[in-house]
Order: structure tokens, then C-alpha cells, then sequence
DNA sequence: CACTGGATAATTTGATCATATTTTTGAAGT
DNA sequence: ACTTCAAAAATATGATCAAATTATCCAGTG
């Protein structure tokens, strides 16, 4: 029995968690996705892997039906990759998806934090900036694992402020589909010289100059996602 | 038995689809995913209707596991929404919505188009040419639903000629997020001054003016995405 | 004799269904 | 209003069938 059914949220993120109340209230298919989602968004399924229905059935305890489903909508996302053989498996990366990727979230997310910014209560302020703390915490640690949890939940934190249900959710989707690359990179790169322009960000949110703020998130979206493109193109491989 | 169960591509767009091969082989969820898609997309589905596992369970003569894995795919792109009740339906859009959809095919149509041109050759260039010849017709007999399929479907062969798969399927999600309120608006104002700049596109990509075709698609996808916004405005209704 | 190539068998995995269980809804009664 | 209860619908399971991958075997060849 491996240990990385273990539920989500099992590093320094918890304290910052969103709670939903009873998890064991909701249905099986639902917990199925969760879990198999933070398996991708963090990096725990390396890109190219396989990922089997009755593997994952027989792993987490579960029937096939909320397995299959759980898989659907991580295929549906962009999480997955279903491959003509009917196999499922963790997508590879190219060098041109990761363009792709970069010219996406140039353009979403500094227009969410704009959104973000005029519409921020101080209580989310203070939110954003104790998962920031978190965040150079776990960087000094070398925590891998922590720094990409908390950097997720950090730019969706500020999604969900912007209030723009469409554009975070296809927001969100992006962070799917290079989860699983930005953990092998990194995990190359070590936690050091990582991106982190949320200071400025942040300062720039207090002051409520959307603009910089939009400006400051850009060099942090451009920044990360650069270092991945070209640590890509150097290895040459695909991931 | 109701006749909105048929196989898609029953319009006059049947000429410019997409062949597939023998669709009795593809697997019944596929299948059953391709029907159900096509009703949102063409607005069969009004916004707001509910949608029942075991009625289209019924209605479709499948089993309930097929249909399952069709709808959580569906919702997973936004084209149906999960309500905390185990109750799935269609997503009514508010003008907000909209205002988001028309801010991000804004960055994404443009940018596609670009790539198109490009990338196009004589073929793609003859095709594309060809579905708008059948939309002008469709829009002169005043046939919306042949419209509404063969304006997606010229857009959507657009996003695969720009080669940039990721944003392709961004782009193709959005189009089911309006699909159904598209329905609603167009069939109050009748097919006549419906935007169409795809003349002044596709002579742009002849020209090989890569801006320019960027351009007439922007105001395409503006004049469009406006005319819905501002019907559901002044209605005042959601959907 | 070792080695390649291809056919065939065994095993794994996916697809589907019928059915049992749980939840929700909505109406009736207190 | 607030429970209670029955019908409807969603959830979940395991069995069964079909498809694909892998393993195995047996020529035929160098």
C-alpha cells in the first residue's frame, strides 16, 4: 500500500487550507478526483506515466464507476491525456505547449489580478500574505513539495478574489496541465532561485495600483514558466 | 422517442465534417459524450434545463455508466453545471459571464488567427472559404441552427490550423460555455445582421497579412459576443 | 547454435450493464 | 412550520464481456 493516497493537504499548506466542511460527506467521485488531482498538480504522477482505472481502483479502495468518472474530468481538463489505445496517462510536454502555456497565462493572469486587487478586502490581504510567509518558509526548508502547494494555493486564492468564475476556472485548468512538468523541473532546479515576485505584488494590492500589481504578477507568471521552457529545451526532452 | 437523439451532422454542414471513420467503433461514452456535446453547443439545450442520468439513460437506450462519464466530462468543461444537489443542468450565464468570455476570446481568437495564417495552406484556405459559402446560405434561408453549427465549425477548423493545441481547446471550452444563450439570443433576432467579417478574414489570409486576419477576427468575435450581451442586458433575464 | 520475426496464447485492462444502496425531493399529515 | 414517509434519482458495486498488451513458442535463417 503506498502512502500517497494519503489525503491532500498533508505539508505546511493545511493552515491555510480552504474548509469544506465534512469531507467524507461527499460522494466517492468527487473525493476520487480530488485526491487524483493533487497527484497531478503536484507532481506526485511524473509526465508519461500511466495511470490505470483498476490500478487507481484497487489503490484507493474505491469501485470502478468513481474512478472512471474521477478520470473523465481530469481528461476533460487537460490533465490527462487518453490515448487512442483507450490507455490514460499523464501528458507529455513540448517546448511549443509550454509557449502556449506562457501566452495563456500572460494574458489571465495579470488581468485577474487587476480584477483582484479592486476587489480585495484587507482579511484577504492578510490571507495572501500569510500564505506568501508560508511560502519563503518552506523555500528556506528546500520543501519541494510545500513550495508548489503553496504557490498553487496562493494564485488561486487570488482567482477566487477576482471574482471571475470563467476565466479562474480556465485559469485553474493551465496549472493542470504543467503541474506535473514544473515539479520535474524544479525538482532539477532545487527550491533556490524560484520566482517570487509576490512581495511586490502584494504591496502593490495594499496601495491599490491594479496596474503594478497586474505588472508585478506578470514577472512572476513569465519567470517561472520561462525557467521551465528552457530547462526543457536545453535537456531536449520531453516532460 | 425524440428526434433530438439523432447523430449529429444532420444540417447542411454535413458536407464540411469532420470524417471520423466508423463511428460504431469508437466506445459508447464517446459516443454518447459527441451527442450530448452537440445539444449544448447548438442550444437544443435551453439554459437552466435540468439534465437527469437516468432520463438521458433512457432517452439515448444506454446504460447509466456511459452516460455518467458524458455529463462529468461535460461539466468539466463548462458546459454543465453540478449543483450541490447531485443535480446537473445547463449554466444560465449573467452579463458578466459574458463580459468574461468576450475578454478572453479576445486574446485567444486574435492570437489563433494569426498562427493560422501562418500556417495555412492552399487546402485549409479553400475549406474555410467553402464552409463560409454554405454559412452565407444558411444565414439567407434563415436557418439558424445550420448557422450556429457552421459558424462554430469554421472557427473551430481555424484553431486547428494555428497548430497550438492547448489554446485550441481553451478556445473550443468557451464556445460551450455560450452555446445554449447563443441559441436564445440569435433565435430572438433572426439570422439576419449577423456579424460575419469572415470575408475580410479570409482575404487577409490570402494575403498572407497575418495582422489584418487577427484583426477582422477580433471585431468578429466582439460584434458577436457583444450583440448577446447587450440582448441579455436590456431582457435583463439570466441565460 | 544463437537470433530474428511473427503467430498464438495468457494476462491485464477497459467498457458496459444490472442491481443494490443512499440521498434528495416533495407531498401528506401532525 | 415541522416531521414523516414514499417515490424518484443519484451513487456505487461487482460481474461479465471485449479489447489490447505482453509473454511464449516455434519456425526459419545466418
Amino acid at each position: 500500500m503506498p502512502d500517497w493516497i494519503a489525503l491532500p493537504m498533508t505539508t505546511a499548506a493545511q493552515k491555510f487550507s480552504t474548509i469544506d466542511g465534512d469531507l467524507t460527506r461527499l460522494p466517492a467521485h468527487e473525493l476520487i478526483y480530488r485526491q487524483l488531482r493533487d497527484l497531478v498538480l503536484f507532481g506526485d504522477l511524473a509526465p508519461g506515466e500511466a495511470v490505470t482505472i483498476q490500478g487507481l481502483s484497487e489503490r484507493l479502495g474505491a469501485g470502478m464507476t468513481p474512478v472512471r468518472e474521477a478520470i473523465r474530468r481530469l481528461i476533460a481538463e487537460g490533465a490527462l491525456e487518453f490515448q487512442g489505445n483507450r490507455r490514460v496517462s499523464v501528458p507529455l510536454l513540448t517546448a511549443d505547449n509550454i509557449s502556449e502555456l506562457i501566452y495563456a497565462r500572460q494574458w489571465l493572469d495579470p488581468y485577474l489580478t487587476l480584477r483582484a486587487t479592486e476587489r480585495a478586502s484587507l482579511e484577504d490581504l492578510d490571507w495572501l500574505a500569510g500564505l506568501d510567509d508560508e511560502l519563503d518558509r518552506a523555500i528556506l526548508r528546500g520543501d519541494l513539495r510545500a513550495y508548489l502547494e503553496l504557490n498553487y494555493r496562493f494564485h488561486k486564492r487570488l482567482y477566487e478574489i477576482a471574482q471571475a468564475p470563467i476565466l479562474a476556472d480556465v485559469a485553474d485548468g493551465l496549472w493542470l496541465r504543467f503541474g506535473p512538468s514544473l515539479r520535474v523541473v524544479c525538482g532539477r532546479m532545487g527550491t533556490q532561485n524560484l520566482p517570487d515576485k509576490h512581495k511586490d505584488m502584494l504591496a502593490a494590492m495594499h496601495a491599490r495600483d491594479a496596474e503594478a500589481a497586474a505588472r508585478a504578477i506578470r514577472e512572476d507568471v513569465i519567470q517561472g514558466m520561462e525557467q521551465v521552457r528552457h530547462s526543457l529545451e536545453r535537456s531536449g526532452a520531453l516532460y
